[in-house]
Parts: C-alpha cells; sequence; structure tokens
RNA sequence: GGUGCCAUAGCUCAGUUGGUAGAGCAAAGGACUGAAAAUCCUUGUGUCACUGGUUCGAUUCCCGUUGGCACCA
C-alpha cells in the first residue's frame, strides 16, 4: 500500500512498482472512483493505465452513494480474485478511511434508508445542530459521552443509523479489527512540507490548463451530489456562481488542497506501522528499499 | 511645495476616554468505523512605523521624521 499525502508522488512511484512486480494497481482514492472528474482528481491517465492495469478508477457514476464500506466489500472482492493470480499487489491513495477499511475492516452497518437520511438532514436544517445533540443525547448516551459533539456529520450518522436500526448506534460498533488473508505493507512517500506546497500549488494551476474549469462546467449541473463535494470542484461551482473570481477560485483551491494534505498528514502521523520513504529519492532507490522490505516480510522471495 | 487622512499579528482591519491589545482569514497541531478531497476541535507577544516631548506611566496626547493615500498648487 503506497500512501501518502496529494501531489508527493504516490502516482509514478506506484506505476514503477507495479511494472517492477508485474502486478495490476488498486486505486485507494474516495474521488477517482467516479467517472467523470479525471483532471481535477488526478486522476491517473491514459497512458499511465497502459503501463499498468488500474482498478477503482472512473468506474462509477457521479450519482452513485458510493462510501467506505462499498469500497472495503469491492476491494475485498477483488483482492481474493488477483492473489490468485499475483503474489503482490499495489494499493495506492490517499483516502484514509478507505485504506484503514481495507486494512482494519468497518463493523457491519445496515444501508440507511434515502427517506431517513432525508428527515435527518431536513431537521437539522430547520432545529440546528441543538436538535441533533438532544437527539443523539436521547437515543445513545454511550455515544453520545465519546462523540465530537459540535461535528453534525457524526451525530447525523448516529441518527440516522438509530433510526434505521431502532438499535443505539454505539451498540453496532465493535471496533474489532478484522483478519486478513492477506498481508498489508504500508509504504509513506514523504516530502517536505514547503516542497510539497510548491507541488500542490503548481498542480493546480497545471490542472486548470488541463481542462479543470471546462470539467466543472460539464458537472455544474450536478454539483450538489456528494461525489462533487470535493477539492477543485466546490470552488469553481462558487466562481460559477459569481461568489468571487476565477484567480480567487483557483487560489482557493490550491489554499484547500494544502488543507487536504495537512488532514492527510495527522492520519499518517498516527498510523506507525507506516515505513516511510522518501520522494525525493530517486525510484530505483526507493524500489530497491521496498523490495527488501517485502523480502523481510517474507513476502517475495529472491 | 502646501493641507488633510492613514501607519496595530503573515494579510485585512477593530480597539485602548493614557495602565503595553483582539477579530476574521492565513498558518500550526489534533480528531476521524459507510458523506472522508467530507465533517469537526484547539492554538493569537505583536519593538501597536521611527525619533523626541508631556506624564508615575504613551501603542493611545503633542512636535518632528519616514512611508502610503487624497486634495490643493
Amino acid at each position: 500500500m503506497i500512501l501518502g499525502p496529494t501531489g508527493v508522488g504516490k502516482t509514478e512511484l506506484s506505476l514503477r512498482v507495479a511494472e517492477h512486480y508485474g502486478c495490476p494497481i488498486l486505486s485507494c482514492d474516495s474521488r477517482q472512483v467516479f467517472r467523470g472528474i479525471p483532471v481535477g482528481t488526478a486522476a491517473p491517465t491514459a497512458e499511465e493505465q497502459a503501463r499498468v492495469k488500474h482498478y477503482f478508477v472512473a468506474v462509477r457514476e457521479l450519482e452513485e452513494d458510493y462510501n467506505a464500506g462499498r469500497y472495503e466489500r469491492d476491494a475485498l472482492e477483488l483482492l481474493d480474485k488477483l492473489f490468485r493470480t499475483y503474489r503482490t499487489v499495489v494499493m495506492t491513495g490517499g483516502s484514509m478511511l478507505y485504506a484503514d477499511a481495507v486494512c482494519n475492516g468497518l463493523d457491519d452497518l445496515p444501508a440507511v434508508p434515502a427517506e431517513i437520511r432525508a428527515e435527518v438532514s431536513r431537521r437539522y436544517k430547520e432545529q440546528g445542530l441543538a436538535w441533533l445533540q438532544s437527539e443523539v443525547q436521547r437515543l445513545d448516551p454511550a455515544y453520545w459521552e465519546t462523540v465530537d459533539r459540535s461535528n453534525p456529520a457524526r451525530l447525523a450518522h448516529c441518527l440516522e443509523l438509530c433510526m434505521t436500526t431502532g438499535r443505539s448506534y454505539s451498540s453496532l460498533r465493535s471496533g474489532i479489527v478484522r483478519q486478513r488473508p492477506f498481508r498489508v505493507l504500508k509504504i509513506g512517500l514523504a516530502r517536505p512540507r514547503e516542497e510539497l506546497y510548491e507541488r500542490i500549488n503548481r498542480r493546480v494551476l497545471q490542472m486548470v490548463e488541463n481542462g479543470l474549469v471546462e470539467e466543472a462546467e460539464a458537472v455544474y449541473p450536478k454539483r450538489r451530489l456528494n461525489s462533487l463535494q470535493t477539492v477543485g470542484y466546490r470552488e469553481l461551482f462558487a466562481y460559477m456562481d459569481g461568489e468571487y473570481d476565477l484567480n480567487r477560485a483557483i487560489e482557493l483551491i490550491q489554499q484547500n488542497t494544502r488543507h487536504y494534505a495537512k488532514r492527510q498528514m495527522t492520519w499518517f502521523k498516527r498510523d506507525k506501522q507506516i515505513q516511510w520513504l522518501n520522494a525525493d529519492d530517486d525510484y530505483e532507490k526507493n524500489i530497491h528499499t521496498i523490495d527488501a522490505w517485502l523480502r523481510a516480510d517474507g513476502v517475495q522471495e529472491e
């Protein structure tokens, strides 16, 4: 598993590693799964996909309610097939909830019916955070003790499940780490912060040159979809709505991408299983290191 | 050249009837079990432009200097 903040350079290293082992790449990216937004999500290009077989890139419609749970199931099913042929496969991406779902597993939760979701979001809009808080307190006092009480997304999710199942959300959470029929080597790609931020800034400008604005215009009618609550699109939608000019939108995309990278990094810091590589080192050297790690783990043999 | 206004945190600005100052944004740190590129939490000492004066005490009042803006020549 090759991890790292957005813009560090995961794509090229992953391609080289996959070529080295003659294996496919599974994208672990909550936005690249969708069709229609390749530029803004820095999805692997046609040329890159011609080099190595990719999975989970541009395979879902923007309208679909894709999420970490579905990704976990899809990825496990695919891995089961792939491991019949390959000794090693590469998973790469920066969606850490998705990565954790694959490595550790999520609890089995039922799908929330659309009506319940709509009901919760309507009452939240009408009655605000206080309503979510008092409902969680009432329906799931145990969860109330541990939640981030000012986070509407967390509270709403708890309520949705309480209302769907008739049980408390906390009773559905086991926190069990699943055993997987494969071993995971987590490799982090690191780069000095300042350098990362410069790369991000440059990449955003490159995306605009590659047609990001046109891409956003094409999906503008679908802007309310969850799949489009994505850095690069939200800012351009606001620009199209006349909230600010294009230059401001671009500045905000750069800034919000930096924020996103920072959030990813706090996730990485917590995961002690990650072994780090320097993104500035040459590919030969990094692949050699990865090879050594895999051999030490007994995964690859000489 | 003259007159007026302005100069406070990286940026935009508020404020102190004289007792050394605070918001938003940025930045940094953190949380995260089906919306996760989402969502949320925490963190504000800065020669209050510079020099001198008045004062027990000046970022606050006064003189001057420098810089910016406006108007008049």
